[in-house]
DNA sequence: CTGAAAGCGCTAACAG
DNA sequence: CTGTTAGCGCTTTCAG
């Protein structure tokens, strides 16, 4: 028994001729490892949870965004032969409660670490996270600790290339779609737009922002209200910026629905660089984030850190790049 | 310690008082049944897996007929406590070759069953299954067995159905874009549509056929080629059904780019109902497949046949519906 | 109603 | 180079 451990760890000396056997006799009982008795052993599951927590219903299966970054994190955990634990919905905690426990999987052993895609960490979280030494990595937030490693995306930066290049082609009147109260990143790039504007002296118009789900919606009611209300004003925006591909793309068909020209009547941008917005037509003028990648890395990261607890965590930022299509036109 | 396990799972007698008190402590010590332990003692890890090989590279996350089935699966594993082990990349086998390999998952005891999508079943597989009893579902295929769940759509009828449309429109040439050699379910809509010919006695013609990967690309060489030779030829379709949205939606970007007008040049249907077919321009004219509820059902089945693995598997059909976009109109 | 013993499958440590 | 022992955290079984 001892020395099918050895032979299937590759650890210890074994003679040729018994490892031999031993990989024969595997073959022909067709035997797996059980992990359960190994992982009881070391502490070690060869998992990773990727979390998403998705508040307001719904699932994370549908936006692009998410599963980008999984696809990235899947292609590097299997190099290294781990698999994703995938934990997106709530589920009833020991009272009978339903919630979402960013550390159920950890606190259970089915994982050995955990990646957070598009959620905010609170203080309470982060002193857990740091009492129990949890292998952390979190995907679009900036937590205050060095205790959680971070991946993020140049958002602000990122939001102001776009807005440049619209103020360049004549775009002075420019409105935010999309602002969304639990969203970091979004609220990022809303930064972005408020120093932006500040820059170059224009005004912030609170009539120009539109504060609703970030989520893919052809009814959004914020959005075809403001849509409306712009229709017999005659201060309106000559561009609408929206906080991610999915706001531009609904913005876009509601638009449509409204009989409202784009890019004619008002140029559109959006931020993610899906795939779906390039099906779009006009095709989305959009900043790309490198999802596979930032995925990838974080999954490299936290598969790091577990070879190596102390190094301390890092923060990693990603460059978005300008997409264009033909949403934006000059004024 | 022993009555601890009893207070978790609330089996056996308990005073009520000793019950509070360990209960008391489990929330001071924040204290987490390990499911190592556990799960090595009565050989069950409340985790199925999830697997979706994709074969020429690419993730199934980008694709919503994937994405559909795994939200639903989840919903319904969180609502009984299971988690999902997702499951899609090749990874190593014992002697370093990339396979991927449909049990894993099962032979390590990293997940209790396995549900399979988009892929096909060889008879080895099933004889695998069949021998080792292994808790499997199967969405999207039609395996020749009796000892996994099925979970379909009804392709051939649902491609019957819009044919059917066209067809009362006054479509007579009808072509038929992204059959494919490993997708089963577009292969199933293929038959629907040679059937449909056949009962109308409309001419089957090679030369309307395109055989292409049915994933999402704008750059597809064999369609691009098919509507270049279609330009000057005078023996074109009317109508070009496609073997699922991707596909309907890549022909659209691709006629866009060659400057050829949908629908008035040609008609285009797709076929899966995916969201991102109603934001094209125009919107895309399917059948839709509830594969929320796909996914749950599958769920409901794997979940009940662990409690009664004795019950014999079933096979359940799902009915697709029309959604009407502006892609097909009267010839 | 509660505790003690044994064992699930594996591997670290040690003995041979 | 190979085998033995013990123990990972839990639950089943049997005693008290």
């Amino acid at each position: 028994m001892m020395t099918v451990s050895r032979v299937i760890n590759g650890n210890g000396y074994v003679k040729e001729d018994t490892r031999n056997k031993v990989l024969e006799a595997i073959e022909k009982l067709d035997y797996y490892p059980n992990n359960l008795g190994r992982s009881l052993n070391n502490n070690k599951v060869n998992i990773i949870a990727v979390l998403a927590p998705v508040p307001q219903g719904g699932g994370i299966e549908n936006d692009p965004y998410y599963t980008g970054l999984l696809y990235g994190i899947e292609v590097k955990l299997a190099e290294y032969s781990y698999d994703i634990l995938l934990s997106t919905q709530r589920r009833k905690n020991i009272k009978g409660k339903h919630e979402f426990n960013y550390f159920r999987p950890f606190n259970e052993r089915k994982a050995d670490a955990l990646i957070l895609m598009g959620a905010h960490l609170s203080t309470s979280d982060i002193d857990t996270i740091r009492e129990k030494r949890i292998p952390f990595c979190v995907i679009g937030d900036r937590p205050d600790t060095d205790c959680v490693h971070t991946i993020d995306t140049n958002n602000k930066e990122g939001y102001k290339k776009i807005l440049r290049k619209a103020f360049d082609m004549g775009h002075r009147e420019i409105a935010f779609f999309g602002l969304d109260e639990i969203n970091f990143n979004i609220q990022e790039r809303f930064v972005g737009y408020c120093e932006f504007l500040d820059e170059k002296k224009l005004i912030y118009r609170e009539d120009f922002i539109v504060r609703c789900p970030h989520r893919p919606d052809d009814n959004n009611q914020e959005i075809i209200d403001k849509l409306k209300s712009w229709n017999s004003s005659k201060t309106r925006p000559t561009l609408i910026t929206c906080g991610n591909d999915n706001v531009a793309i609904s913005t876009m068909a509601i638009a449509r629905k409204m009989n409202i020209k784009i890019p004619a009547q008002y140029s559109i941008t959006g931020f993610d660089g899906h795939p779906t917005g390039q099906n779009t037509n006009p095709r989305l003028t959009t900043m790309k984030q490198p999802l596979e990648e930032m995925g990838s890395e974080a999954a490299r990261l936290i598969l790091n850190h577990l070879d190596n607890p102390e190094n301390p965590c890092g923060m990693k930022y990603f460059d978005v790049t300008l997409i264009e299509g033909e949403s934006l036109i000059p004024v």
